[in-house]
DNA sequence: CCCTTTAAGTTGTACTATACAACCAGACCT
DNA sequence: AGGTCTGGTTGTATAGTACAACTTAAAGGG
């Protein structure tokens, strides 16, 4: 029978050992793209372009971290920087080809990953982790 | 109804989400203890000491790694080294009282936010999701 | 028994991610 | 025009991590 406060307690081991892992798993799974670049670049994608504050604001960073990020990024001939039209200070960030390929093909590898690690799952109990998740982050998560 | 790729899609992304977010939550959480930090004092009251090299393997940190974090923790007056009585190479690591409370404290803390946030959960479901995290995480971590 | 190999830990070095603060330049508002 | 706000970069500092070199002690094999 189901006791409330050991599910909680279950919900909290297991999360935190995700949080530990999950980084350096990242890291190994794709080197090409840190966990926080490859996020970048799929909200690039995602949006069709946005400025570095918009991406400091989103994910809770600071903008001198978002600023050297996508300085990396550019470096690595995956973004590109576009005048802004009504606002000289600002620049509209937007993948290169090059970048919409390299995050396509880090997107399909964890897709394969996350399919294989749950292949053996049954459609009604993804969709119900899913929900789960979905729930969970948004108790977390205000924005976003 | 539910359709598979889109569960694991949401799966991917909200884990995704969690992840970016857990350290730097953790550490507004409790500035007192990295999410590491916690993780290795856990292990140590949970096991009755252990081993500098047991942390390392257990938890896929290098020994220089956990060297540093316990020299940390140490200097924080929250962890103590005994001699091994077998082998006088090896040190075997405790939890001080001091350290046993700072433990206590944090994860009181943290199991008071995980219950604030999901408050508001059937027991079902929690029993629900606990299974889920279990099954995932026994699918990505062999070990641990 | 010595000698080589293995194991436990520490230290040097380097890199990444991050934050905060100072700053610059363009925009906006009276 | 002058003061203030906003977008972005750069300087500096810190944490966490890895890898490699080293030290010391244990273990094993002649």
């Amino acid at each position: 029978m189901p006791d409330r406060d050991a599910s909680v307690e279950t919900i909290q081991r297991e999360l935190t050992a995700f949080a530990r892992r999950a980084r350096a798993a990242a890291a190994r799974m794709h080197p090409e793209l840190s966990l926080v670049s490859f996020t970048l670049l799929a909200h690039l994608e995602d949006r069709g372009g946005c400025r570095a504050t918009d991406l400091a604001a989103h994910y809770l960073l600071d903008k001198s971290t978002v600023s050297r990020q996508i300085a990396a990024l550019e470096r690595l001939g995956l973004v590109e920087r576009r005048p802004a039209p009504e606002d000289q200070r600002a620049q509209v960030l937007h993948l290169t080809p090059r970048g919409a390929g390299t995050l396509a093909q880090v997107t399909a590898n964890r897709r394969a990953a996350f399919r294989e690690r749950l292949a053996d799952w049954d459609e009604a109990d993804l969709d119900r982790f899913a929900g789960y998740l979905l729930r969970y982050n948004a108790s977390v998560e205000p924005l976003d």
